[in-house]
DNA sequence: CTGGGGAGGGGGCCC
DNA sequence: AGGGCCCCCTCCCCA
């Protein structure tokens, strides 16, 4: 059974998650001249829906909802501002532009808009729909996707795994192959994380210590549990 | 109860 | 874009 209750939290801020692709096309795109119907493929794949007529994503791959799939109200007024690097008469070339909160004749308006009120919802813009989980590009949806899928199967045993590398792992209980020693005493594993946590037990000073007690333990798990049980209780 | 090993999952980065 | 790999994390189980 897939452990998909497991989330990843960010314990570690030191790796932080690279928000580089989260950049709005309003930076990027339009200083590289980059077309309007680029443009428009750019909105899309941040999720937001266009009124212009778009190959559909794939079936299992959905954007969020929080732009209506029909975007017909054009009621509202004209929202842009006089910021925008493009002429007028590029503006004047423009199709009409509509999102959830209003309608834009030009797009530099839907863009500063855009940049107001809706780049919160465009950093996570893929939903998946096995379960409610978000991702901010395709590539970690389709990731995310093959934890319910799991494609990778075991040919010895049939067990399922989302990717290779984790079937690799699991022959390995098979084969009973430990590539992975430890230089202190020699002792073989299987897996290079577990390696990592046995050679916490070598090291008198482990990674993780109580605040309160000033005790050690060679793995967050027992630092919590020492924590579940009593020792740093606020009193 | 505690510590440690085994197994597996997630996202990020690089090629 | 996808695969491989990395690191981190978690749960289960056992001594």
């Amino acid at each position: 059974m897939p452990r998909s209750f497991l989330v990843k939290k960010h314990i570690n801020s030191a790796k932080k998650p690279n928000y580089s692709e989260l950049e709005s096309p309003t930076g990027k795109v339009f200083k590289v001249e980059r077309t309007f119907t680029n443009f428009l493929f750019g909105l899309r794949d941040a999720g937001l829906p266009l009124s212009l007529p778009l190959s559909p994503l794939p079936s299992d791959l959905s954007p969020i909802s929080g732009y209506p799939s029909s975007l017909s109200d054009t009621s509202s007024k004209d929202h842009s501002g006089s910021e925008s690097p493009r002429s007028d008469e590029d503006e004047q070339m423009l199709p009409k532009l509509t999102d959830p909160h209003g309608s834009y004749s030009t797009y530099s308006g839907l863009l500063k808009h855009k940049q107001l009120h809706c780049d919160a919802q465009t950093r996570k813009s893929f939903s998946c729909k096995y379960c409610e989980k978000e991702y901010v590009s395709l590539g970690a949806l389709k990731m995310h996707i093959r934890t319910h899928t799991l494609p990778c199967v075991c040919k010895i045993c049939g067990k399922a795994f989302s990717r290779p590398w984790l079937l690799q792992g699991h022959i390995r209980t098979h084969t009973g192959e430990k590539p992975f020693s430890c230089p202190h005493c020699n002792r073989a594993f299987a897996d290079r994380s577990n390696l990592r946590a046995h050679l916490q037990t070598h090291s008198d000073v482990k990674k993780y210590q109580c605040k309160n007690c000033s005790k050690t333990f060679s793995r967050m798990s027992l630092l919590h549990k020492h924590e579940e049980s009593g020792c740093c209780v606020a009193h």
